[in-house]
DNA sequence: CAGTGGTCTAGACCACATG
DNA sequence: ATGTGGTCTAGACCACTGG
């Protein structure tokens, strides 16, 4: 069941949505809205009422409206979904992801608990481009893995790994014990590695990003890459993930004092 | 003068955009302006028609059509000057920014020429946030450096750097001689300095950012920001920029082979 | 001044997800 | 079957820019 929408944005009434104000009238909407989710009267995972029923106790079309909506989902602040609501996905806080650091390391001052959710590890075979990747021959085995790290119960990333899978002839097992790709590299042999390589592009969430990430397709999105090699120089992993654009900071360098 | 916009869109009668398609029309609608982009039938700079006559010879409502034109803009592909016209903004290829590499360094392999163009050179007091950043007291001089970067004739870069005053008396007559910011270092007994951190996050063009690089505002950016240190670990350069989020990618790390 | 893009209205039909 | 967001129409007025 989700929480009821008892429409607490009727509490407006009394408000002047207006062209008098230098602000067009759906500016003025958004920073109201803003204001409701950052107040903590609009909690996190909870229901907008529809947009009609939005549109009319605010005074505005729905068209008006939804030019509010459509720019706090490019924020990152709400999220539609196609017949059945818009929700506050919030919070899209900043946090920051520092380079050649653990994940886990990058988020210890923040509130919310981390978690990561393994959606799948199966094996391909390496298409023409994931070969150039990893530098292997097109066709070979390999192994694709993908995590999803939320911030409380809210997706911030998705991130998708490839192997070859010749260097890891148990990868499944040995990931579904301690779910650390660390652990899986010390296991076959390969005590040191290191980020080689990572690019950073922007782009607009595909509908199976936004799937996994909880956005509205096509809100802008960070895309990043990232190629490992073990210490004799031999490509071990490529990366790619991707991050709604709002909701991160990337870091490179030597942290500052 | 400005190009004729000869609305060679009025081309398009003959074709079919109806909801019959499985795509939306304004979808439609824009992968058929952006392929007269690509094809090269639309020319960068190049003045797009009114939007009335456009729905008009596409058969459409401004609205839908504009949620195409939208769409457009937020890639980077056309730019919307209030009470002018609309224009034509590629290319947004994408180039690379390599970290730690002198700014040409980065664009050697692009057909189009590179130019910067200095906005102002100017000094100010540190505000409190300029104080923290450059580790001055508050109140202290600034010089304050903005340069544009342009491919061809295209923005695609804006760029504010911050130096405390006191470590480079002569600034102005300095960096007007050769234009350039390592030269200035070098003329004050710095030889040697470096990228001591880099910041990435996004966020969405203001009007000023916007107007500096041609952009309708509120399309999706990148920000940079950077701090360099000289070999005393003394903080000599804050820089800060803006660049359109699908006309750069940036590379951190050692280049592939 | 005329033309532009920015905003807004008052309707409508559709595909989709849920109960 | 109902309600949702996604799409689309046919108008209108405004602020802004340029000649």
């Amino acid at each position: 069941m989700l929480d009821t929408p008892e429409i607490p944005i009727t509490t407006f009434d009394g408000l002047v949505f207006g062209p008098r104000s230098d602000m067009p009238i759906w500016q003025q909407i958004r920073d109201h809205i803003l204001g409701l989710i950052e107040s903590g009267t609009l909690k996190p995972g909870s229901q907008l009422p529809g947009e009609t029923h939005l549109a009319a106790s605010l005074g505005v079309t729905r068209i008006t409206l939804r030019q509010a909506l459509q720019q706090l989902q490019n924020e990152g602040h709400l999220t539609a979904r196609k017949g059945v609501g818009i929700f506050v996905r919030s919070p899209p806080a900043i946090f920051s992801v520092r380079d050649g650091h653990p994940f886990r390391e990058n988020i210890e001052t923040h509130s919310a608990p981390i978690t990561t959710d393994t959606r799948f590890v199966r094996r391909e075979l390496a298409t023409a481009e994931l070969s150039a990747r990893l530098r292997i021959a097109e066709g070979a085995d390999i192994i694709h893995l993908r995590r999803l790290r939320l911030l409380g119960d809210q997706p911030v990333y998705v991130n998708d790994k490839h192997f070859p899978a010749s260097r890891f002839p148990d990868f499944e097992a040995l990931y579904a014990e301690r779910q650390s790709v660390t652990d899986v590299f010390r296991a076959n042999g390969i005590a040191a590695f290191r980020r080689v390589e990572t690019r950073i592009s922007g782009g607009f969430a595909s509908a199976e990003e936004a799937g996994n990430l909880r956005l509205t397709p096509g809100t802008p999105v960070f895309h990043l890459n990232a190629r490992n090699e073990d210490s004799d120089g031999r490509t071990i992993e490529w990366t790619s993930g991707c991050w709604p654009l709002m909701s991160v900071e990337f870091v490179f360098g030597t942290p500052a004092k």
